[in-house]
DNA sequence: AGCACGCCGACT
DNA sequence: GTCGGCGTGCTC
């Protein structure tokens, strides 16, 4: 199994030599050397010897081999915060299936311009009589690079180094000539920008409930017994906590390690920022999408130079190269922006646990609506659970009915507003107080249900609804089951068989006609495009300048709006139909957030959640704001199923431009799975269309393998990623793995 | 990034 | 001719 030779990259903050290069595996390293380990080599003419990470061990050479060169060393200190990022790519790689290289460029960010524009300047140090008689000297000798450098020198007595390299076309040779006549100094003070500046005053404590005490104590406690198993936090909506993390990160501040707190980039407000600048002071900073590269990297550099404890940021800060990393706490962790959307797909839940382990610190996840996953393992003992279930100020809960829509259906109104919904809102405007409408879009794919008895059109074999396509059939997107669309329900025999037609914008149209002195916002994709429409729309609101804000998910992400008392959930049917095994859980969350946000103020709040299956679990659990109740309904539904987590299940993901290839190679996929499943009674759904069969002329396809155990499920992987290797003929085919 | 190579003008 | 600076391109 020893390999003979390395793909190694020497440098990957330079973006010119951001590629690998591959070097011969000497006989006295070949039994030593893996994947992520620092190594020294020659590189360049002259062979001077410089660092680089192995990043692939390989029989092939694809290069000459005359001009190979070996590998000299492994240095011994591979235990820097960069080379156990490394290790942690190797292993995201392993885990998720990429190449090494994007791996490592999701650990470690590259350095762009931007920062040595900020890093290195030049700066003149001779007397001015002297550098004007110098450069006199130049223009004689006819050398004319540092007589340009020098004369732009004396405008300025400092330049920035990339201005010189680019506009006054200098090279390092000459500036090297001029540092050693002793006309300049190359500075490389390091600059930072600290996106918070210096507001407000530190060290402010904050006292905690009972409830907080014991969650933060109980989980100190149990790091110090040396309990090194994540912790979860389930926690009502209110119940603080914000206030237990900013203890257990001040617990982890005080042992001289440091902490990174990831949220959910849209939930990164201002003032969350504030309350950890307040208590932590200079030594947190934060990074956002709205970071540039360089930015980005500056903090990362602040963080490896031991300037600051604190990280708080979206999934990618989990890669903050700290020193002693002590704690990692994923807030909302239910948020699926946890996963990543692109190669490779990895999940910050699981990669945050690996990384705690392979540093020695800990993890801890917080949610009011826990995944059923992060549940699951609780219960089985993987986590440790703590529970807060008072909210802080002891508000009341809002009053949630439910609309059966049905019901509407029977008595004549034919709407998209339950007589209910019409009645409160009319109330609201009267009284000057604000509602808001929510769409639960997400997920939303084209599914069919009776609007007289409710019934959904699902799938025979996967328990999930079918989508309606514009062939005329109905489709399943797990296993690819087709039929026809009957004209008839086949329940109750109604001819009342609907899609729902869900927009923003149609639903702002009806509003407007419904009520129309009323004030109205929308906000979705198309009104938030432009720079800060996000938040100018919400604050907008939240001046009262509007009575109603529709809107999708956005809407009710974390934000407090005192003065809404009415917040109608349009149809969660939309989401709870989705024609994926988790649209349970994910309208049971949206629609417990989604209740949240009535009656934040003084005045108690009221729910009108419509939907044409009052019935169902997920509906009155969130009703009645029923974590548990919700959870052992669903895993049992995940258990009958063979769903996760009870059960593990392994996406491949095709995609090709050429359709019929694609189809020919998940077909071979099947086989093949079948061939490997045999021994090791693996289940095969599938190949199906994905929920969006065709992005930009690229056809997508997706099978399913299921297996009780995660591990069998990454050994099939590895079988096909090497088959894949073998066969030149998936060359126009690209294959992903998502494991769940 | 750092290094060498080849080009080009100036001067022994 | 040769010396030395300058810009370009490559590095397994």
């Amino acid at each position: 199994m020893q390999k003979l030779y390395a793909d190694i990259i020497v440098d990957i903050t330079q973006e010119k030599l951001d590629r690998t290069f591959q070097y011969i595996i000497p006989d006295r390293l070949r039994e030593k050397l893996e994947v992520g380990m620092l190594v020294q080599v020659p590189f360049g003419k002259g062979s001077r010897t410089i660092k680089g990470y192995v990043i692939k061990l390989t029989d092939t050479a694809e290069f000459d081999l005359s001009r190979l060169k070996e590998i000299q060393e492994i240095v011994t200190d591979g235990l820097g915060p960069q080379s156990r990022l490394v290790r942690l790519a190797a292993w995201i790689r392993e885990q998720y299936g990429s190449a090494m290289i994007q791996a490592l460029k999701t650990v470690i960010p590259v350095k762009k311009k931007i920062k040595a524009r900020e890093k290195k300047s030049i700066r003149l140090i001779m007397d001015r009589e002297k550098a004007v008689s110098q450069l006199e000297f130049y223009r004689k000798k006819h050398q004319a690079a540092r007589a340009r450098l020098l004369e732009a020198l004396l405008e300025d007595a400092e330049l920035p180094y990339e201005l010189a390299a680019g506009r006054l076309n200098i090279t390092s040779a000459v500036i090297k000539a001029l540092e050693e006549q002793q006309v300049i100094v190359c500075s490389s003070e390091k600059v930072y920008r600290n996106p918070l500046k210096g507001e407000m005053a530190e060290g402010q404590h904050i006292s905690l409930n009972a409830e907080q005490q014991a969650a933060a104590e109980g989980i100190i406690r149990a790091w110090e017994a040396g309990d090194d198993r994540p912790s979860l936090i389930h926690g009502v909506t209110g119940s603080g906590k914000t206030e237990v993390y900013m203890e257990l990160i001040a617990h982890v501040v005080e042992n001289g390690q440091q902490a990174i707190m990831l949220i959910p980039e849209i939930a990164l407000t201002y003032q969350t920022v504030m309350r950890f600048y307040r208590r932590f002071g200079e030594r947190i900073s934060v990074v956002n999408s709205r970071l540039s590269d360089g930015e980005k990297y500056d903090q990362f550099e602040r963080a490896r130079n031991g300037d600051i404890d604190v990280m708080i940021g979206p999934r990618s800060a989990l890669f903050t190269p700290f020193q002693n990393l002590g704690a990692v706490i994923i807030d909302e962790e239910h948020e699926r922006t946890y996963k990543s959307e692109t190669t490779p797909r990895y999940d910050a839940r699981e990669t945050a646990i690996r990384r705690a382990e392979m540093e020695g610190a800990r993890v801890v996840l917080g949610s009011a609506t826990p995944s059923v996953e992060s549940y699951y393992r609780a219960l089985e003992g993987q986590y440790s659970l703590y529970q807060l279930k008072k909210r802080v100020r002891e508000g009341e809960l809002p009053d949630v009915c439910i609309a059966d829509m049905r019901e509407e259906l029977k008595a004549g109104n034919r709407s998209i507003f339950s007589r209910r919904l019409l009645e409160l809102t009319e109330d609201r405007l009267k009284n000057g107080e604000q509602v808001m409408l929510f769409l639960n879009r997400r997920g939303y794919s084209g599914f069919l249900s009776c609007r007289s008895c409710g019934h959904v059109l699902k799938c025979p074999h996967c328990e999930v609804s079918l989508s309606a396509h514009n062939n005329g059939k109905l489709v399943c997107h797990y296993c690819g089951y087709e039929e026809e669309i009957p004209h008839k329900c086949p329940s109750c025999g109604s001819a009342f068989l609907r899609g729902f037609k869900a927009g923003t914008q149609q639903i702002e149209e009806l509003v407007r006609k419904q009520f129309p002195s009323a004030r109205v916002l929308r906000m979705d994709l198309d009104t938030t495009k432009g720079k800060g429409g996000h938040d100018k729309i919400l604050e907008s609101f939240l001046n009262r300048e509007a009575d109603i804000l529709i809107g999708t998910q956005m809407i009710v992400k974390g934000h407090d709006f005192p003065n809404v008392t009415l917040v109608g959930v349009l149809a969660a049917d939309l989401s709870l139909h989705a024609g994926d095994y988790r649209c349970a859980e994910r309208t049971f969350q949206l629609l417990t957030q989604a209740a949240g946000r009535a009656g934040r103020g003084e005045r108690p709040g009221e729910v009108v959640i419509q939907t044409y299956d009052p019935s169902n679990y997920a509906v009155q659990a969130a009703a009645s704001q029923d974590y548990e109740g919700f959870y052992w309904q669903e895993i049992l539904f995940r258990s009958l199923a063979g769903y996760p987590p009870v059960s593990g299940m392994m996406a491949i993901h095709g995609t090709s431009e050429d359709q019929g290839q694609l189809e020919l190679a998940m077909e071979y996929l099947k086989k093949l799975l079948d061939q490997i499943g045999k021994k090791n009674q693996l289940s095969i759904v599938g190949p199906a269309d994905e929920t969006v069969y065709k992005i930009s002329d690229v056809y997508r396809k997706v099978l399913y393998v299921k297996h009780e155990r995660r591990e069998m499920l990454i050994m099939v992987k590895d079988r096909v990623e090497q088959y894949i290797e073998m066969n030149q003929g998936y060359k126009t085919i690209n294959i992903q793995f998502e494991l769940e």
